[in-house]
This record gives structure tokens, C-alpha cells and sequence, in this order.
DNA sequence: CATCCTTTGAAGGAA
DNA sequence: TTCCTTCAAAGGATG
């Protein structure tokens, strides 16, 4: 849980937690360090605001992405109302009765880009998980209730929950997995929506804070899962985990088959008949949600497709967010992994170390592992810039190691982020530099 | 074709 | 307890 302020007023302006999402110690270092990258800095969030005001005009793009992420996503839905039924079976079952998680401040927290309720299908923050599908387990569990989908998106079967009666119980239900004072969702006042705190006011959406839009999100919000994601048998879950509707109480069989068409890779798919040990990913942390999530957006926005650049931009904006964002990711994150740890009780992400999963899954041999894990080792032995730790770079600067934050490799003190919420120091981005690409996007509208 | 790049966070193991 | 390493997603770039 995150570590809040209990002294009441405005815990959210803590000292500590300013450092991270004003981004402010990274600009101090890079003025110190590097006045160019600064000034790169700058031109990154006016050419921002540049790329946002184009932006805002819905191109004829962006409107035929929404509607043909509609057209999928009915086809979507309807390709699953028979995993729908099984999943609300299986809920019912009970492996998600139980108030699993105590109350969260989070939980409840209005949407505040559902304005008045009414469900933008867009809706971007976490549409991952709150989509169509809106089937997946956590959404009985996680903050975007299913209540603000109703009634049902346009670009949704208006009769998907009807038939299924997936989201039947699932508002009714929240309160009993959270133990939720009374009037908490009420009492939540509006500052602590997310747009009501920017920190970077104006700011352009690529790179820094911004209202999200929700046609854009719309858009990426479907189109970012592959196929075998989306359409798949599996009723899969886009963020990679996988519906326990999916896995009967007792059998193995199908759940190795959910295996196969939610964590095994498209190529091995193709060899399917060979016998392959399923394979259990990792369940995805808050970044990753945020990622996935927002991924797309900045494709559009930035006219980038490369992966490292988009991951670097989104790195930025993952620490312009406001903690109340952040927190959503988080929360996310932490369901996840407890659905994942509910799903497969005895997996652990050793099991995915030496059998190179990043690649196929059981395709890399354990030399190549090692390889890899050589090369890593000795890039960081070649990197004399590396801090290595705050500690260490704290005493190399000659800083206080409790209370310094480190400026010069943008450390912070006692780095530990929260399982469950944000961090309340947050570590500064990592990189150092702007790869030429997002240079490039953040430079030229 | 395999790996790298790039990001943050979680987890496990070593020191 | 702290630190280090690996993996999770993504897709273009590279060898």
C-alpha cells in the first residue's frame, strides 16, 4: 500500500513525491550536465503541444482506426460470448468470491474520462482491461467498474452482457470485494481525479502530461492486441492474463490450452503439433499495462513505430503522470499478479530465466542464455557512466544516502517501489539520452 | 533468423 | 537488507 500521509490535507503534495512525477531532477541534471539536452528537453514539450494541436483534429486515420477497431471488436465479442459463458460460470464458482483485497482508495475512483458516467469504449485508462470482453476477472476486482459501461458502449452488442450475464454481478459485487468505508466512493473528491492535478498543464501529449483522448485511445486501445489476442478461442485477456473462465476447476488440459493461445508466441503456433511445454509469462507490471495501454496513442501521435523510442517516450510521460494515474496502473498490476498467482499457484518467474522466453518459448538453448547474459554483464562492466545503485552513486558524489536524491545519475533515496501503488519516490527515467528517433518526433510537429 | 534496443517494475537469488 | 539479473511488451534495426 502506498505510503500516504495520514495528516490529512493534501497528502498527494508530499515532498517527496514531487520529485518524480515534475520530472524536475532530471532537468536540473541535465542542466547541469548537459545544457543541449535540456534544451532538448524544452523543445520536446513545445514541439509537444505542436504535435497535440495537430493532433487534435481527428484525422480521417484516427476515425477509420476507431471504426475499425469497432468492427473488430464486435466480431470479438461475439467470437467469445461462448468463453463469456464459461467465465461466468467459473466466477461463480467462486475463485474470486473471496474480498481478496482489503479496501483501496483507489478502488472507486470515478472515471474521469467517463464524463458523466457515459463510457467512452475509448476509454483509455486501462481499457486493457475494462474492454468488450469486460469479462476478465479483475474487472469484478479493478477500479473501472463495469458500471460506467453501461449502458453498453455503442461499438458493443448491446446484448453481450445480457446473454453472457458476465457483467451482471460485477458493480453489485465490488463492495464485497472491497471493504470500502461507507460513502468512500462518494467522499473522493473531485482533485483527486486525474486531470485535476497536472502537473504539466498545457503540456503536449507526446511526452509529458496530457488530457488523454479518448478517440485516440479508442483507437489504440484494440488495435495494440495482435490477433491471435484478439480473436483468438481463448477469451484471453489483453494484458496477457489469461481468463480462469478459460481453465476449468480440474482440468489441465484446457488450461494448457489457454496457455498456448495466450502466452505462447505466433511462431509456435505453427509448430503446434510438436509437443512444447506451455508457456506461463509473466504477468505484466504497471508499466507494461501503461504501455500496452498508450503505445498506439503514441504511435499516432509521433509517427514512430520503433519500439525503443516509443518505449523512451512513453518512459517520460510513465513519470509525468500524476500519482492518481499512476496508481491505477498499479492497482491493475497488483490484481494481475494476483489473479497470475491464483492461475498458477506454483509457477515463478525463475521458471521463464534459462529458457530464453523472451524469444521462443523452450527454443533458446541455455548457451545461448548464457550468451546473452555474458553480453549483458559485460556491457554494464563497459559502461563506466553506469551509477550501478543509488547507493553507491549517492557515495560517489559524496551525497547523503537517506535523504540525497542524485541528481547526477538521477537516483533517488531508498528506491523501492510499491507493489500496489506508486511509487512514493519515484526513480527518475533512466535514460540519458534521446534516441534519434524520438529526438526526431519531439523536435519536428 | 536471432538478437538488440528501450522503458519500468516485479521477482528471485546472491552477497 | 541490499544489490544484481532476468523477464514482461513491442517492432524496427541490425548482424
Amino acid at each position: 500500500m502506498p505510503q500516504l500521509s495520514s495528516g490529512g490535507g493534501d497528502d498527494l503534495g508530499a515532498n517527496d513525491e514531487m520529485i518524480a512525477f515534475k520530472d524536475e531532477g532530471e532537468q536540473e541534471e541535465k542542466i547541469q550536465e548537459n545544457a543541449f539536452t535540456e534544451r532538448d528537453l524544452a523543445d520536446l514539450k513545445s514541439s509537444l503541444v505542436n504535435e497535440s494541436e495537430i493532433n487534435q483534429s481527428p484525422s480521417a486515420a484516427a476515425v477509420r482506426r476507431a471504426q475499425q477497431q469497432q468492427g473488430e471488436q464486435r466480431g470479438f465479442a461475439e467470437k467469445h460470448r461462448e468463453h463469456l459463458d464459461g467465465v461466468s460460470k467459473h466466477q461463480d464458482g467462486g475463485m474470486y468470491k473471496t474480498p481478496t483485497y482489503p479496501g483501496y482508495p483507489f478502488l472507486m475512483l470515478p472515471d474521469p474520462y467517463l464524463p458523466n458516467s457515459s463510457v467512452s469504449p475509448s476509454s483509455n485508462k486501462v481499457s486493457v482491461v475494462q474492454q468488450s470482453h469486460g469479462m476478465h476477472p479483475l474487472t469484478s476486482l479493478l477500479p473501472y467498474s463495469n458500471e460506467h459501461f453501461s449502458p453498453s458502449p455503442p461499438h458493443l452488442p448491446t446484448d453481450m452482457s445480457q446473454k453472457t450475464g458476465v457483467h451482471r454481478h460485477q458493480s453489485q459485487d465490488l463492495s464485497g470485494y472491497y471493504s470500502l468505508p461507507p460513502g468512500g466512493v462518494g467522499q473522493i473528491t473531485p482533485s483527486m481525479g486525474w486531470q485535476s492535478q497536472p502537473v504539466y498543464p498545457g503540456l503536449s501529449p507526446c511526452g509529458f502530461r496530457q488530457p488523454y483522448s479518448s478517440n485516440l485511445s479508442s483507437a489504440t486501445s484494440y488495435s495494440r492486441f495482435p490477433h491471435s489476442l484478439m480473436l483468438g478461442p481463448s477469451g484471453m485477456h489483453p494484458t496477457g492474463i489469461p481468463h480462469p473462465a478459460i481453465v476449468p476447476p480440474t482440468g489441465k488440459q484446457d488450461h494448457d490450452q489457454y496457455d498456448r493461445s495466450m502466452y505462447v508466441k505466433p511462431q509456435e503456433v505453427k509448430r503446434e503439433k510438436e509437443p512444447k511445454k506451455p508457456v506461463i509469462k509473466k504477468p505484466l507490471n504497471a508499466f507494461m499495462l501503461y504501455m500496452k495501454e498508450m503505445r498506439a496513442k503514441v504511435i499516432a501521435e509521433c509517427t514512430l513505430k520503433e519500439s525503443a523510442a516509443i518505449n523512451q517516450i512513453l518512459g517520460r510521460r510513465w513519470h509525468a503522470l500524476t500519482r492518481e494515474e499512476q496508481a491505477k496502473y498499479y492497482e491493475l498490476a497488483r490484481k494481475e499478479r494476483q489473479l497470475h498467482m491464483q492461475l498458477y499457484p506454483t509457477w515463478s518467474a525463475r521458471d521463464n530465466y534459462e529458457a530464453g522466453l523472451s524469444g521462443v518459448a523452450g527454443e533458446k538453448s541455455k548457451a545461448d542464455w548464457g550468451k546473452k547474459k555474458r553480453r549483458k554483464r559485460e556491457k554494464l562492466q563497459d559502461s563506466n557512466t553506469d551509477p550501478g545503485s543509488p547507493k553507491k552513486c549517492r557515495a560517489r558524489f559524496g551525497l547523503n544516502q537517506q535523504t540525497d536524491w542524485c541528481g547526477p545519475c538521477r537516483w533517488v533515496p531508498n528506491i523501492h517501489p510499491p507493489t500496489t501503488s506508486p511509487p512514493t519516490r519515484s526513480i527518475a527515467p533512466r535514460s540519458s539520452f534521446l534516441l534519434p528517433s524520438v529526438h526526431q518526433c519531439i523536435t519536428s510537429p
